[in-house]
DNA sequence: ATCGTTTACGCAAACGGTTGCGCAATGCCG
DNA sequence: CGGCATTGCGCAACCGTTTGCGTAAACGAT
């Protein structure tokens, strides 16, 4: 690789020279730019950032941590971080977590040294660990999806209750009484917010709570299969939910799959009800009603946060709260509709 | 942030050794050390990576480009590039290209100029123009799924035509004489070759191919959902293909979607095969059978690779060849066989 | 006491850029 | 023809590390 000192010595004019003219910094008159351009191209001269970042603290890049990126409702949040940040000339560094409290420091560590411009995190864990990390770190930080009290970034939220309680909502308009809910890892305030809604849809209805129509299982397909088996097993033929509300699409895809192994008719005999909206919802079989979250909005909102933040660091800290919205496909029915 | 002169001058030594503290480079006593180790400690010293990679030449970072991170098939390669430079201590920035020639030579330039120090690429365009771009870069690359002659990279590729093969095979041994195809875009040589091999099985079974059966799409659910539609509207009910072989489990999940909201019982009326084994494949409604792909493998081996390379760099050019395998589940049934 | 070894560390030049300061050359005016 | 303003560019310090070369101090041997 040559350097702008090779590019100096071509064009013969000093490296002062040679800089202005990449950078548009100074006048350079016209027949030394040209030198310049020509010695430029002839070299095949790239400018080092890391000689740049070294003086101007900036590198023009950030982190990004993340639970798992290939689960799709993340993936679609990292499109949308992904591209603003290249909108912004700036570049992503990808982080797997697994939630793993030991990744999140030694990724946050090599972040650093890395001198990353600022740094999104998603995460789903518990975590004191996560927090004792965040606050070791210094650059700017924003926090999508959980609520973390006392530190200093700002927030990307969803109304996950909100989302809970418009699903449940929606099977109650249907007429459905017994209403199954498959939920997300207790741990996870965002998986709580969303049960949250489902209970206080039927508080609302003068319906009571019934563990037997309650299952936990972890956001995955498998998960939600293992869920719905549960749910039909523990429940005789009379007693069995009419609609099940799983706290996300994977999980709910998982338990059609599940009640139609059973020879259950979707959504004759029950109506499933997911939550995200991930691509694959509206092909899903059948077509999956679910509650619609600006995922790709999510990662814009977020990106254009820690970009504002990293211009203008002293800027009040900012809280944003996304709603969410309902969906109607054909996973979901009348109580006692016929099968379709 | 403090630099190595703050604790060089709080633990009153030269710079070079807190260096040598720092790398363990040479002997420190016993005392001093502990000096510059609580002087770290004390003022958080971070080392820059800024700064020792303008003299080292190595950033321990490397680039992937890929056409986008939240389709399910490629998230899951990069599951395995991410997971597998973790190990090796690399960081990986993530570049979505959209198959956008302008993006890509953005990216490839963006990217020399941060130094990354291997490259690995994921395509699906046509491209001259990438091809371009790639030859003007100087960094260590390799290429995932796609066949560059002329360009000095290791290859990782995936044989799919033995893929299409291996699908249309298991349908033909099902008794299937009327087999529809979904392509992916004739452009790539992937969706190309999983066609030819479907070709071929047809061939070796002695039938004949038949345009009414073929229809291209995109790769993704909705590209499947209108496929199946046409196959559907171009052949009356008694021409209709029994089976269906998608190239990949998107435009199969679609497909399936299509033909049930037609009143098809899959597999009774009709079978689907998918290609690639994505998670969900597994629990859709009904499984999909498919072609897996050891996906996350073939991101490990493709990381595996670049790493080799930036360690050795005058080690032979690699390519290394993944073979696919068949997985049976429930949306493929004998012809004629009952609706389940 | 002298001298060679060993031990433990410091000096300063690089790495590849950016940028404040200053200087030579030119043009213009009186 | 001298003086001043303007134009166009070079000098060199600095960003935060690494590392080859050197050296002072301590020690043992003679």
């Amino acid at each position: 690789m040559s350097t702008i000192k090779d590019v100096a010595l071509h064009a013969q004019v000093s490296v002062a020279t040679v800089s202005h003219v990449v950078n548009d910094t100074r006048f350079v008159s016209e027949a030394t730019r040209l030198r310049v351009q020509q010695a430029i191209k002839e070299l095949r001269y790239v400018p080092s950032a890391l000689a740049r970042s070294l003086k101007s603290n900036r590198t023009h890049t950030v982190g990004m941590m993340i639970p798992n990126s290939s689960n799709p409702y993340f993936a679609e949040i990292i499109r949308g971080i992904e591209d603003t940040c290249y909108g912004a000339g700036f570049n992503v560094i990808l982080c797997n977590s697994d939630d793993d409290p030991l990744k999140q420091s030694t990724y946050v560590r090599l972040l650093s040294e890395k001198q990353v411009d600022g740094l999104i995190v998603l995460s789903s864990g518990s975590d004191v660990e996560l927090l004792d990390t965040l606050r070791a770190a210094t650059m700017p930080q924003v926090v999508v999806d959980r609520e973390i009290d006392d530190l200093a970034a700002d927030l990307v939220e969803v109304n996950h209750e909100a989302g809970g309680y418009l699903a449940t909502q929606h099977l109650l308009a249907l007429g459905h009484r017994r209403i199954g809910c498959i939920a997300g890892p207790q741990t996870l305030s965002s998986a709580r917010q969303r049960v949250q809604g489902y209970q206080r849809a039927l508080r609302e209805a003068g319906l009571a709570l019934d563990d037997a129509l309650f299952q936990c299982a972890d956001f995955t397909s498998a998960g939600g299969h293992a869920a719905m088996s549960a749910l039909l097993a523990a429940n005789a033929a009379g007693q069995r939910p009419s609609a099940v509300f799983a706290s996300n699409d994977l999980m709910a895809i998982g338990a059609i799959c599940a009640a139609a192994a059973a020879g259950l008719r979707i959504p004759g005999d029950l109506s499933v009800m997911g939550f995200d909206d991930i691509a694959l919802a509206a092909f899903s079989n059948p077509p999956l009603s679910s509650i619609v979250q600006p995922k790709h909005q999510t990662g814009e909102l977020a990106a254009t946060l820690l970009l504002q933040r990293i211009a203008q660091p002293d800027r009040p800290l900012q809280r944003e709260i996304l709603q969410p919205a309902l969906v109607v496909r054909q996973s979901t029915g009348p109580l006692g509709g016929a099968a379709r």
